[in-house]
DNA sequence: TGGTTCTTGGTAATCGTTTACCTAACATTG
DNA sequence: CAATGTTAGGTAAACGATTACCAAGAACCA
């Protein structure tokens, strides 16, 4: 009869006729406390009960838990669903536990969690794009390894940070347009105060400028980003009706310029870029250009530059390569 | 200096000179064990020390965390990330903590999480998705809480149940094919051994019987959703060219249909139909028609599940409405 | 042989919180 | 006034795991 009421770390014990302590140091790998005769009695003890440690039992007495928090501006967004997912397969590799939390792009929310977090010893902070709150100065300040990821930390550029370069990706984008002879560029975006935003849009403009050309931003007012997008460009149409390629700085907003392409029947289109590149794209976005962000590749670098955090090396920047996805 | 170190209930205890146990009875709202001086002397000191219970003391004295597992069987389909961003507001506003997990529909990793759940005391496990599994049928006996969404137990088809009724919208996506006209359906699927997809082209079978029309199935092996989408859908083009709509059981198939559509350039296109409708499909899907799901309402009826349980009810299914997005 | 070191393992404190039980002091009642 | 509540709060034992420290025996060496 494997487990059922009494699987404590004591039941090993009786079982195995030896003390907890010595249960405790086999269960973590601690082999040299031990005879090879008494590890194989008491493994197959373990066995025997189906015992797994509790993980509250451990986090107590070690002030830390093997959960990981990541809190997510905004799940229902597919790209960062997908970074959600890499970020999970990387950490689970690791032996971390992820806790997912929603934030809703809310500084409120953000830290609601952010002390939930607290309160659970969470190991780790991932905070995929993170917005200015107080909560987030004193997570900065307790010690906690945290690691920002697409979006640099509001309060401190030099925290480490996970994503691609995003000036560099601007600049890529603007030479691939000159490149296709597309010289009329629309900058289509939402917010700009954070990093990602303003140095896409850095990159975008110089690029543009070596080329003697300045683009035309435009944005608006939305519930979501796809609303915002198709509101821009249909600002975009009518102050710059000779546009040949709209480029928006996130998918979902090329999703909303999409909208408003087509509703315009005009006989020439613009071209469409935009900066993230989510996996269904090549699905169900047959006609976006992209920077796409190899999601797959963000996990991995998370759990490294905590590795580094706790192993004591200074902060800095784990950019993973971005490619260009042209149509 | 609000807290830092020592920020423990013994920390407040001291500051409102009480002993820890009226600090914990005040902090759990139970107000009649003191008098109303004292609980604004403690709640004062709480203030100060900036103190919030660690959960992690907190669970192992109740035997009971306050996070629940939510596994879900692939975070990178938006239609399921909708769902985790449902039920995470959900679970938020009734004081739960979910730990997002992604199975990849992987019986294996699906087992490591639920045993991780345990080993964490999750109050409570919610599955979207979930396929069989040994850790599964242990889980079912362990006594905690365990809700299904969208797809049933696969080991207990009588188990807690929150989605739509899925043979009820197979019969209603029958009806408004047969509304329009389209009277030579084709229907792309995936596996059809789990509930959802059994009971989506029972639903459809039925209605399209009704007028006296067998309905042509298609499946393919692939990587992913899509491409099985894809693929079956040129099947269906080469044993059924005079299929006037495509019905995909899920979104992901219709995505890939919709490529293999595009691709034939034939005269006239068959109308495609698809179940879950994301709530992207608006902006980036406006060719297919789809059962709508409300992926916000699913939320809010898996907490009611998780009480019903608790609170002894007799397990049931907890629908939700769907609607028909006709294009 | 007496001392040292290694091996193997146990003892018990500790982490932070909850809660059953105890105990004064005071209030009420007959 | 004695008996009985009631109120307000404290004491201490859990919960499960880790780990610093202790100790007995064996092995080794001079």
């Amino acid at each position: 009869m494997p487990a059922s009421k009494e699987t404590s770390i004591r039941a090993v014990a009786r079982a195995a006729d030896v003390s907890v302590a010595t249960v405790s140091r086999i269960v973590n790998g601690i082999r040299d406390r031990a005879a090879p005769e008494t590890i194989a009695r008491v493994e197959a003890a373990i066995k025997a009960l189906d015992y797994r440690p509790q993980s509250v039992g451990r986090a107590l007495r070690q002030r830390e838990s093997r959960i990981v928090g990541v809190l997510v501006a905004n799940l229902s967004n597919p790209a960062m669903a997908a970074i959600a997912a890499s970020i999970e397969v990387a950490l689970r590799t690791s032996g971390y536990v992820m806790a997912l939390c929603d934030t809703h792009e809310d500084p409120e929310i953000q830290d609601e969690y952010l002390r939930e977090m607290e309160a659970q010893l969470a190991s780790a902070i991932v905070m995929v794009v993170a917005v200015h709150s107080p909560g987030l100065d004193l997570a900065r300040k307790s010690g906690r390894p945290l690691v920002f990821v697409s979006r640099r930390d509001p309060g401190d550029p030099a925290a480490p940070f996970v994503g691609i370069n995003d000036e560099e990706a601007g600049h890529a984008v603007a030479a691939c347009c000159l490149e296709r002879g597309w010289r009329q560029p629309s900058v289509l975006h939402a917010s700009i105060q954070y990093s990602a935003g303003a140095l896409r849009l850095k990159g975008l403009r110089d690029g543009f400028a070596r080329a003697g050309i300045e683009i035309a931003t435009f944005t608006a007012d939305g519930r979501h980003h796809m609303e915002i997008g198709y509101l821009a460009a249909r600002k975009a149409f009518s102050a710059f009706p000779g546009t040949d390629v709209m480029i928006a700085l996130s998918d979902l907003l090329a999703y909303g310029a999409y909208r408003a392409v087509n509703e315009r029947h005009a006989p020439t289109t613009p071209a469409l870029f935009s900066f993230d590149g989510n996996p269904l794209n090549d699905w169900i976005g047959p006609w976006l250009n992209s920077v796409r962000v190899p999601h797959e590749k963000l996990g991995p670098q998370v759990v490294e530059a905590l590795e580094g955090i706790v192993t004591g090396q200074p902060p800095r920047a784990y950019f993973v390569p971005f490619e260009l996805t042209r149509r």
